[in-house]
This record gives C-alpha cells, structure tokens and sequence, in this order.
DNA sequence: CGAAATTGTTGATGATATTCAACAATTCAA
DNA sequence: TTGAATTGTTGAATATCATCAACAATTTCG
C-alpha cells in the first residue's frame, strides 16, 4: 500500500485544503494531519473516518485508487467485448469515436439473445431505456427483468449482463461513457 | 464506523478463523481482535491493515460492499425523475448525478416545442435517437429535421437548438456526457 | 466421567496516539 | 517596512490503544 499520509496530503491538496482548515471540519488537531501526513503516526480508524468524511470522500473511495490499477489491465479486454453481432444488432449513432466521450448505440435483440457475464472493467458508466419486448439485466447480485419505459444504469466495471427474455424482438436505446482519463 | 467489528467478525467466520488463531496470523494479539469485533476499541490502520491482510482482504474490498450496497441500477418507468421545462418533459434515469459522467434522458416534445438557443461551453457530448415524431435539430449553421429511427449527435459546446416540427408528440431518448443540469 | 485444549472476555500495565501550545517560515495588506 | 494572519512543524502532557495474563464457559477426546 502507497504510503498512507502521501495519499492524504495529495487529496487535501486536490480539495484545495490547509492541514488547519481540515483539521477544523473533521474536529481533529491540526497536528494530528501534520504527524499523519508525514507518516509519524499511526491514526485509528475513526479519526481517519472523521478526515475522510470533512474531505467528501469514503472508505471505499479512498481506496478504490488501489484496486484501480488493477481494473485498468481489465481495459482491453472490455473494449474487445463490446462489438459483437450474431443475435444481437448494434446500431451505433456516430462512426469515428475514437476521440469521443459518449457512446450511443440502438440495440436490437433477437427472441433469446443473451450477452452472456461480460467484464468490463474500465471506469465508465451505462445506462439505456427499453423501447420494446422484455429484457432481463443482470448487474452484480441484482436482477431485473425491465419493459418498455424502464430504464437501467450503473458503473461499468460491474459485471453485468442482458438477455431478452420475451417471446419478441427487444428495442432499446442505451449510453455509454468511455473513460475521461 | 458503526458496525466495523462486525463486519470483521462476519468475515472472520466466513473464513473459519478463531479470534486467537487470527490475531497469531496477523500478530497481534487476541484480546484485540475481541476488542475491536465488540467495538470497545477504535483500531488503527496498521493495525486493521495487518489483520485484514491475514484474511487476505485489501481495504478497498473490505469496504467495497459499503458503496454498492445502496446503489440502484433499475428504474421503473414511473421512478423516472421528471425534469418539466414547459412544453418539454425530461424523464431522467436517475436521481442524483453529482458523482456520475453520464445523463440519460428520455425526453417528450409537445407539438411546436422549442427549446431555443442554447450553448453549453463546457467541454461536453451529446446525442440521441428519435422514436416518434418530427424533430428539427440545428447545430451550428446546420439544420436537419429527423424522424423515428433517426439519430444526432455533436460536442455541447456548439451552439444548438431542438423544436418539435410535426403534429404529434415528438419522443426521444438522449445522452450527455458530464450532465448538463 | 474428567482432563486438556479451545473458545471469547476482562483488568492492569506499558506503549502509542492525540492534543495543546508554542515555534519559525511564509503570505498578505497597510 | 511593519503588523497581522496563515502555513506546516515540533515538545510536553494527556488520553487511548494494544498487550499480557488470568478468567469462566465450552468443546474435544481419553
């Protein structure tokens, strides 16, 4: 693990904070940032709680930079995964979108067509709208099977997955945001 | 830090581990380990990083059920948050976008709609795909007017306009990449 | 049954974190 | 320049943690 007080510094930089300024909104010492942030100390969870929380951010945020190395080497393999024809048809609004932030695509899925588990596992997000028919959309542990005018989104690094589960052709429009950076 | 001991025992259990055969894995004692499961104690970091490396669990998985427990991925028609601006109604997937990239928008024109000038300067895409209806959209010096199955798409910080040129209703689904409100 | 091992808990003690206050260095405004 | 405010850093005092050892309760096995 990168040194725990190096990562605090940097996010109290980023958030525009002084140690003092921080230390007043977490109700801690001004000192106690100091010998943290240069390693001198060992903070107990529930004063490192108390910074986290004055500086917006939680555990799992935090960090989520550590196991964020790791969802990168999972990139290639996600961008390989997602042009794919056979029962399904993607109809993708734009042609060159390899300088583009938002990704657009008019699905068309054939009665038992099934993405099957995909992984993408870069930082993005997606979400669509079902037009027609039934489709059933598994995200994680969750479930759900949505009609026409229900609606999906979540982060794309969840394992996630979509089959038609209708007697007839599914429609829908959905969105998608490559990584920022 | 409300149930950190006991979601440390949990885990300890699912793990199959005793409290003193834990603490001789993560040297430490296991008085604290009781201690910390029981929350009479406040541990610190190194001392939670230890014992979480003896169950062979990073910090960030440790706390990774915190941030997708509350998540909502599916959205009933009806839970579509409604954004009315007059004539136009924007049915959003999704409530809070503050932390997201993505906005998702299923939109219904009433006959004649405008939504006049407008430039967003940010550094934003945007898009959608028509589903009923005549829509006239204007980008730049460039004016088309789009039916059901047709599809736009621009960076937001052209200037640009939509108005509802058929007689009927004029139905949309459409992306933008970061949210515009 | 009964002895030995294992379970989780608790009080006293040494170790360490956290605070308070003061410090020099820097920034800002008069 | 001068004074006031802010920056991050330390020494001494206090509060808290982490440990050791002993405890009763339970399980294991002869």
């Amino acid at each position: 693990m990168q040194s725990l007080g190096a990562k605090l510094k940097a996010l109290r930089a980023e958030k525009g904070l002084s140690q003092r300024r921080l230390a007043a909104r977490a109700g801690v010492s001004n000192a106690t940032v100091s010998l943290i942030e240069s390693g001198r100390t060992d903070p107990s969870m529930g004063l490192m709680k108390r910074i986290l929380d004055a500086l917006g951010v939680s555990f799992a945020e935090f960090f989520a930079a550590d196991s964020f190395v790791r969802e990168k080497y999972f990139y290639r393999h996600g961008e390989l995964a997602t042009i794919s024809d056979g029962p399904i048809t993607y109809l993708q609004v734009g042609s060159d979108l390899s300088a583009s932030q938002l990704q657009i695509l008019y699905e068309r899925y054939a009665p038992g067509a099934d993405t099957g588990q995909s992984m993408l596992s870069h930082d993005a997000e997606e979400g669509g709208v079902i037009l027609r028919g039934r489709l059933e959309v598994t995200v994680g542990d969750q479930s759900q099977v949505l009609s026409a005018g229900d609606a999906y989104r979540f982060p794309s690094r969840l394992p996630h997955r979509f089959r038609n589960v209708g007697s007839g052709e599914c429609v829908l429009v959905s969105a998608c945001t490559p990584p920022s950076f």
